[in-house]
DNA sequence: AAGGCGTGGAC
DNA sequence: TGTCCAAGCCT
């Protein structure tokens, strides 16, 4: 296997985005709650929302002295809400179990409420240095293209941090360079849909480009619909209570146009199960 | 382990 | 238009 850490990393010298996160000193809170807004929702859609959430809550132990509702609502259109009561979660557990102090250790990192594989190693390698694989859906793409030889990856597991490890430089920043730029590489040149092989670094050695960019399928799980879905009500009754500015809005008045009463209800008791929404008397509320 | 979970831009 | 996609995690 042909080895990719060298194109990799002169091109994310001289071709990486200048984005908040890779900031010099940007601190280790400041990457967790990057990595947590960035789970599914797109960078552009994240910054501003990243900069206005570190001046409120500079540390942990800020958020979590704050109550989850306001979390809630500075989360505002970012999506997947259940993220910033986790956040909230993950910022109370680093108050009460590591001085307050962000944990560098893997493990602990994967203890915190809604750390993953992913976002503890990307905690530990790009706030701390240390030499782990990382492995988003940019680095799963570039994998299976440029050492497959496959169209798209396939779905999500254990292998892949293997895989990644596989080629990483021994030293550790250079470790960290190379996955940072196979996410880079995955995000803006090896695209899902419409790849820009004509400026990719790996172009020479891509198995998939070698093979003819044959069509090998894709066995990846798909969203399921979102018109009609109850993911749309729990967005629509979750929009109407952090617009509500601290009241507390009437069950039933809640998006009570909704087409269906049944999946309204639904939805409204799943978001309770989730904690996202609090039942006092009929009047809702976000949680305090 | 397979499915649930937001939101909006691009094509 | 509808479909795809976006630095995943949880149960």
């Amino acid at each position: 296997m042909p080895d990719l850490a060298p194109p990799l990393i002169a091109w994310y010298r001289d071709n990486a985005r200048d984005l908040p996160w890779r900031r010099e000193g940007f601190g280790a809170w400041g990457t967790l709650v990057s990595e947590f807004m960035l789970q599914q929702t797109p960078v552009a859609r994240v910054i501003p929302r990243l900069e206005e959430w570190l001046s409120r809550w500079p540390t942990p132990a800020d958020l979590a002295a704050a109550p989850p509702a306001d979390a809630v609502r500075l989360w505002a259109n970012l999506g997947y809400p259940r993220r910033a009561l986790w956040l909230h979660r993950a910022a109370t557990e680093i108050r009460d179990r590591h001085d307050g102090m962000v944990p560098r250790d893997v493990d602990a990192l994967l203890a915190l409420t809604g750390i993953g594989d992913y976002t503890a190693r990307a905690v530990a390698v790009f706030a701390f240095g240390d030499r782990h694989p990382v492995v988003d859906t940019n680095t799963r793409r570039v994998l299976a293209r440029a050492v497959e030889g496959r169209s798209q990856p396939r779905p999500p597991a254990k292998a892949d941090l293997a895989a990644m490890a596989a080629i990483l430089p021994e030293d550790d920043g250079d470790a960290a360079v190379v996955n940072a730029a196979a996410m880079e590489l995955g995000a803006v040149v090896c695209t899902a849909r419409t790849p820009r092989c004509e400026a990719c670094p790996l172009a020479d050695l891509c198995a998939w480009r070698a093979a003819g960019y044959p069509d090998t399928g894709d066995d990846r799980r798909k969203q399921a619909r979102y018109e009609g879905s109850d993911r749309q009500a729990r967005g629509a009754v979750l929009k109407v209570l952090r617009d509500a500015d601290g009241h507390v809005a009437p069950a039933a008045a809640v998006i009570a146009e909704w087409p269906d009463p049944q999946q309204r209800d639904r939805a409204i008791d799943s978001l309770i199960v989730d904690g996202l929404v609090e039942a006092v008397d009929g009047m809702l509320h976000l949680p305090r």
